[in-house]
DNA sequence: ACAAAAGTGTTTATTGTACACCCATGC
DNA sequence: GCATGGGTGTACAATAAACACTTTTGT
């Protein structure tokens, strides 16, 4: 760094210190560039970055989504999806990835990147630029940990419209679970919600809830199965009913064939 | 500001120009955030964000993508999208808006935002985390403007995977051309690319080459003659052949009719 | 009159939708 | 033996795909 350019962030240090745009706000973020750059960046001003995941889980009947109560002003009790910074030396699907991690403990979730929020006024303390995520996680081996650790809370997506949400994460949800309705019928990813073994029932549960109509028992069960991805287990549930639903799995590899031979997943 | 923090930032300033990091390179960006801020956000540190923007033109039989060449080393003389720096006071919307604004004195463009392209190493010279949108112009009016005051050209989608691009531009083309694919086919966007007035042909071309495949001539023209969202005017296009084809208008008052009573676009 | 592109219908194949009864098992 | 959810097939409707000849008009 120059010295030209050192003396200039003092002295626009000592300038900003007396501007009432810093004064009435002890909140403010400082930010330079140093304007000796050569680069087409020379001169521009950085912005604050976050990652915000919709995080969704399946169990029971319904697709929920994992919100934690929110500690700050002026949204202190407001529902809040889970985000956390970007940081310098961290990619964003990192960033994402990360906050995933921390709260949940899993690694290698699928997710989704959505849609990237940066109005001015988004966040009424800060501009603030957000990358909406979602991940898909198998909720049963994370239960103990969110609830415990964290105080997060399952919510079925049924009643999110009802609740209170911090800044746009009504939008964040609404967009995460259209892209989702969306890339569910072309793409083999509502298998990431369920455990390694499912019955019938729980997969068309699953994309009923996703899809937000019923389906056809009989119609459902022939187009899955005439895909050829399932693979109908020995094994079958017990406890549900007296008669027993066979388990199936999905065939990561038999996927990966008929994908390379042109044929694609459709629902 | 407390005159705690204010401190703190001077001391900040003085270890940061001791420090090898900086003294290395100086291009580096220096950015602060007042730790004594109340809020969730103390302590982050912020970073450069730009938009880029993939405009897509439709003339002759194929649809068209505006580059430019690029002037800053390393990539100087590669081939650019058309960008620009997001501003503190500006929504990232009106940024790509107004990138595309700048370029082509073209207002009201359709618009619609892409993917965030934020690795930390994607722009080599400097962190900047890019969203990516894709807008759809009307041609022949910016023609002139953009060739003389910018150097820009159109360039035709298949060629564009044989040029030299910048940085993840190549990345940035193949999701807004796929998410274009995507979308033209269940909303009445590809419009925004024709003129107010357009033949059948027209109009099948633009979809055979957004689509990349072949469409049959009567299959296409009744699909689209079904939706009761073209009107057939009285005007023939001269020129082009003996006979003249009929020119259609899109509808937009009827589509919003259909769409408020659940029908869908759909081709 | 003829060249060149515009316009137009029918047939067949594929896919989606609706629907009801028997089966296996634990109690 | 019976109550409970599990599993299965067929008929009909709608949609998509394939396909070729006639019309118009400027030269």
């Amino acid at each position: 760094m120059s010295i030209l350019s050192f003396k200039c962030i003092v002295e626009n240090i000592l300038l900003m210190t007396r501007s009432s745009d810093i004064s009435k706000n002890d909140t403010s973020i400082i930010r330079f560039v140093d304007t000796a750059s050569p680069h087409y960046h020379a001169g521009e001003i950085s912005l604050l970055n976050s990652v915000d995941c919709v995080i969704f889980g399946f169990y029971g009947t319904e697709l929920h989504v994992l919100l934690h109560k929110f500690l700050y002003d002026p949204f202190k009790g407001y529902w809040a999806l889970l985000g956390g910074f970007v940081h310098p030396d961290e990619n964003i699907d990192d960033a994402a990835r990360n906050t995933v991690e921390r709260l949940t403990g899993l690694i290698n979730v699928y997710m989704e990147q959505v849609y990237t929020f940066g109005n001015v006024s988004r966040v009424p303390t800060e501009r603030v630029i957000t990358t909406c995520y979602y991940a898909l996680i198998e909720v049963e081996p994370t239960l103990p940990k969110l609830s415990h650790e964290y105080g997060a809370t399952w919510w079925p997506i049924s009643k999110v419209a009802q609740l209170d949400l911090v800044y746009d994460h009504p939008q964040m949800f609404e967009k995460a679970l259209e892209q989702l309705r969306r890339k569910v019928r072309y793409q083999p990813i509502g298998f990431e919600l369920l455990p390694e073994k499912f019955t019938m029932l729980e997969l068309r549960n699953l994309y009923e809830s996703i899809m937000g109509r019923p389906l056809d028992k009989r119609n459902f069960s022939k187009k899955i199965l005439n895909m050829n991805l399932l693979v109908k287990l020995k094994e079958k549930q017990k406890g549900t009913s007296r008669r027993g639903a066979y388990f199936f799995c999905f065939d990561e590899k038999r996927y990966q064939e008929l994908l390379s031979k042109g044929l694609l997943f459709e629902i």
